[in-house]
DNA sequence: CAGTATCCGGTCTGATACTG
DNA sequence: CAGTATCAGACCGGATACTG
């Protein structure tokens, strides 16, 4: 087990678990990930989704945009004039496999009981498929064979 | 790339993510837990560490260890009296590789160009390691290999 | 140490309305 | 649709003090 710390050993304002935490831990903001990453682009479609106030949706999505993690574009349906889409970014595609950690989590460590509603698996083979820390030539590291350590 | 959805293919109210999101996601909280893994385990370490107003880590003690991902007991100091401490449960392990996936996401794309301090490496290879998804036989499957679909 | 008690000001929430 | 405007109330954050 790990040892008795008084302090994290990473000082708070160079962690980047900490800075990314500052950026996304919150919950409106972790939800409105979520819908991205289920397909949800348009305002009115999160909010819908979400029932969240409107002027937080607007100033979260804004948030998002400055960090680069949601684009915003230009779509345009016929006869319709141009709106605008979020959509993730590479940053935001990024999350998906930590969210996905979280919901794996959520099923095994947060359930009430009833039966998992998502399941990943490998568009071909059909293969269920979860996540995992993987080397360089793709190859799972089991958790035990995890070493996390300070740079120099 | 994901088609455009009007709202989530999951409803909200049984999703294991947002499940998660609302247990874990919120600031304090994964900033706590961001201590926890690192090892710390006491209120007055907490509160030094992180600054968090004394009222406000009391409740979010309490709700962690109500949601089962710490535990209080006791430790003992000779010639002290016993005091409490909080320890990670079995489901606050398991959001270890979540939190570790958010800190190399943080690393690539929330830093500011500094070096990351936390590197991810395997115990004997030396290789570096990053979050992905595997499939059965621990081989990773591409994200755009990767689907999403609801259980029955 | 490990909390609880207070207090105050600010931000977020939630509801509703208005506009291009 | 995609927002901004407004407003009341809840909750949170921050500081400080007090107790076993």
């Amino acid at each position: 087990m790990i040892p008795r710390a008084q302090k994290s050993p990473i000082p708070l304002d160079d962690c980047h678990l900490a800075k990314a935490i500052e950026i996304l831990g919150d919950r409106w903001t972790l939800l409105i990930l979520r819908g991205a990453l289920f397909g949800v682009r348009r305002f009115d479609d999160f909010q819908k989704e979400l029932n969240i106030p409107r002027t937080v949706l607007s100033g979260r999505l804004k948030k998002l945009v400055d960090h680069g993690i949601l684009t915003k574009q230009a779509y345009k349906e016929d006869g319709k004039r141009a709106r605008p889409e979020y959509l993730l970014s590479d940053a935001g595609e990024a999350l998906r496999p930590v969210l996905m950690g979280l919901n794996q989590w959520g099923g095994a460590w947060a359930s009430d009981g009833t039966a998992p509603p998502i399941s990943l698996t490998h568009s071909k083979t059909r293969q269920k498929v979860r996540p995992a820390f993987v080397d360089e030539d793709g190859r799972e590291t089991k958790l035990s064979e995890l070493r996390i350590s300070l740079r120099r």
